[in-house]
Parts: structure tokens; C-alpha cells; sequence
DNA sequence: AATAGAAGCGGACCGCGGTCCGGTTATGTC
DNA sequence: GACATAACCGGACCGCGGTCCGCTTCTATT
């Protein structure tokens, strides 16, 4: 027998079982309902299980971790924003010239991570991707945009320099110790960006 | 250059007991010997107060809290850095061009963060605002270059545009999963300066 | 329906960060 | 040198995240 064989074969995991899926469900709506009442804080992996009636360690076997957890109840806000940015009306979906679609992202990006602030930081480090894995989406989009404008350098490394002042430990810092105003990071944002793109080509 | 947030502004607090004195020291000196014995994680408050021949109260009540306790073993190579860019040699130090100061700024940070990576990481979100008040050096410092270099726009957020991407967690990031090189990253940085500051003034 | 076996379950258990308070010790005053 | 007081000390205690392993329950097979 070689180790091949216990590489996780992607398309086709074993069928999730009934109670499972329950149980999974449960855990989620509980969470939620926690998050809604009482706050991120609150959400102990003790109430959690708790209130889910379930056993502490089937939410650790479910998600990893609390970062793992958190990432889960994420996916859906996260879900919206990738559909509204591949499918949704421009200038942040599909349709605008590529230097809107961009401006319109960020300050998109901006809203939507202050937004999810507390879960954000609680699901940092999650073990399981998934955060990693929204992540990716933001970082390829911005990839993009920045190659169709043409902006030359090394795309992926100034797409994480657009991408790192949208994070929010950075966003926390600027709004609770420098009292700056939303607006003005948001316009702080577009300056930077345009900065980075460059000037407009002019026969275009 | 007026502001700066220099590290230890030590007051004139009513004077510090002799026995309080040696245990921060001694408490000090054994979270050190233990980074350097067995990595930041070892350092567990029960193991440093241990060490220290302290009891775990007294390790809480001189640094607040575990990032706190990091923060101060972060303050002897965040003074060296100071230093050298206040006092040291070009381009780092005063005598070169903002431009060129800027870019050597950016990398020796680049270079420190990386260093340190393991302490900042544990010493983020000190209460005692440590921390913050080393950031805030290197805040100032930016601000400072970009008002010489003329810059225009909104320049503590062009600033904080510039040191985000220098953040902990997104450097290991691009090291660790991305697979880029230091290099890699430092030039981007540097094109990264480039864009923002924008091309040299013509006539000076 | 009976069975085998795996996937799932749950709560006891651990280590760590952080708090608290009764006892101890250094320091200024007489 | 003795005293008063405030600062300091230290370890018992708590809650939380995370692990582990014996037991239960679901599902596929016949």
C-alpha cells in the first residue's frame, strides 16, 4: 500500500452524514444568534456548543478552530460581495472602465471589511483557508484591474500594497486613535490608488 | 521635526521600589534567555515568572499583559533603529535627499519588521500602547519625508498607504504562501514609494 | 432485519492568559 | 531604630481555547 491513496480525492468526499449536517447547521445558527445578542466576544466555543446543544468537541471537529468558526459565518456576507463584483451592476461589477471598477472596489472592500470588523479579527488565522481563500478573491481581482490598466511593475506586489491599508486592524487604528473619518480614508484610498495606476493614457 | 514620539520618555514617576527593580529585570532577562533558548512561544507567563524566580502577579502587575511583557523586549533593537535614522549615516540618517531617505527607510523597516517578526506578532495590541508608541516613530518619520518631498494630498494617510504593506502579517504572507523573495518585496516597496511620491521635481 | 464498521459525538481534561487579595517588604518620618 | 504606610509580591483561582478517547449512531451491505 502506498500513501497515495489517502490524499483526499477533491471532487468526491464521502457523503456528509444526516446528524452531522444538522448539527452543523445548529452550531452556525446558534453562533449567529450569539454574534447578533451579545457580540463577537461572546461567542465562546462553550456557549456556542452550548446553546447548539451539542458538544464542544463536535464544533471543533466541524471547524477547526474559533478562527475556523467565525470564517464559516463570514462566507455568506462574503459570498454577496464576490457575486456583486463578478456579476453585479458597474461600476463594481462588470461594465465600467477598469480604473472605476477599481476606485469602486476599494471603497467597496472598505465598507464591507468595517463592516465584518469583529468577525474579521476573529477569524484571522483560520487553519482551514477559508479566510485565505477570500482573501485570494480580493488580491486576483485587483490583479486583474491593475493588468488591464496597464499600470506595469510588479502587479501582484502593488495589488497587496492597494489591498493593506483596506485591513482592519490599520482601518481600527486610523478611525479609534487618529480619529480620522471614514470619508477621508476612503477618499485617502482613491488618491493612493490613482497614484499607483497612474495618469489616464491620453488616446484612450 | 519636532514631534517625534521618542521610546522611553522615563518621567519623574514616584521613584521605583529596589525590588521592583530587580524583578523587572530579572523578569526581563529570563523572557529573553528563553526567546533565545527555545522561540517566542516558550514564552509563557507561568514559564517567564518561573524563571525569574517571580510569582506570575508580579510579571502582570510591571507589563499588563503578555503583549505588554513583548513590547519591552521589542524596546532595545526599536531604540537602535531610532537611532540610526535619527543619528546615524545617509541615507538612512539625516544628510541624504528626502527621496533617498525615504527608500532606505523602507527597506530597513522592511528588514526589522522581519527580523523581530515572531515578537511584534505576539507584542501587537499592547494596552500599554508600547507599541503603538513605536509605530507612531515610524508614522512620524514618514510624514515627515513625504512633507519635504512635496508630495500633495493626504499625507499621514499616504503615510500609513506606505507602511501597511511593511505590516507583519502581510509580509509572511507573501513569504510563506505566496513564495515571494525579500528582494522581491523590497523592490516592489521601492516602486511602491515611487508611485506615491510621484517623479522628481525638474528644477531642483 | 441484522450486522459491521466507520464517522460522528461529547465531556473530562490540559495549559495558558489574566485577576484578586491577604500577606510581605521597602521607604520616609519621628 | 521603631513606626506607619504605601507599594509590592505571589500563588490560588477563573474562563477560555483546544485535545483526546471511549461511547453512540448513522449508513451501506447482505
Amino acid at each position: 500500500m502506498t500513501d497515495y491513496e489517502l490524499l483526499p480525492i477533491l471532487g468526491q468526499q464521502p457523503r456528509e452524514r444526516s446528524d452531522a449536517a444538522r448539527n452543523r447547521d445548529a452550531v452556525l445558527c446558534a453562533a449567529q444568534q450569539l454574534i447578533d445578542r451579545c457580540g463577537v466576544d461572546a461567542v465562546t466555543m462553550d456557549a456556542v456548543a452550548d446553546a447548539a446543544g451539542v458538544g464542544k468537541g463536535t464544533v471543533f471537529r466541524r471547524f477547526g478552530n474559533r478562527a475556523g468558526l467565525m470564517a464559516r459565518l463570514l462566507d455568506e456576507s462574503e459570498a454577496a460581495f464576490q457575486a456583486s463584483v463578478i456579476s453585479g451592476p458597474p461600476p463594481l461589477g462588470p461594465g465600467a472602465p477598469p480604473r472605476e471598477r477599481l476606485l469602486a472596489f476599494g471603497r467597496a472592500r472598505l465598507v464591507s471589511n468595517l463592516t465584518n470588523a469583529d468577525l474579521l479579527l476573529a477569524a484571522s488565522g483560520a487553519d482551514t483557508g477559508r479566510s485565505y481563500a477570500a482573501y485570494s478573491f480580493t488580491a486576483t481581482h485587483v490583479r486583474y484591474l491593475l493588468g488591464q490598466l496597464d499600470v506595469g511593475g510588479d502587479v501582484p506586489l502593488l495589488a497587496t500594497a492597494l489591498l493593506a491599508p483596506l485591513e482592519v486592524p490599520i482601518l481600527r487604528q486610523q478611525l479609534t486613535i487618529e480619529k480620522m473619518s471614514v470619508e477621508r480614508i476612503s477618499d485617502g484610498w482613491e488618491d493612493l490608488a490613482n497614484r499607483v495606476v497612474g495618469p489616464p493614457a491620453p488616446g484612450r
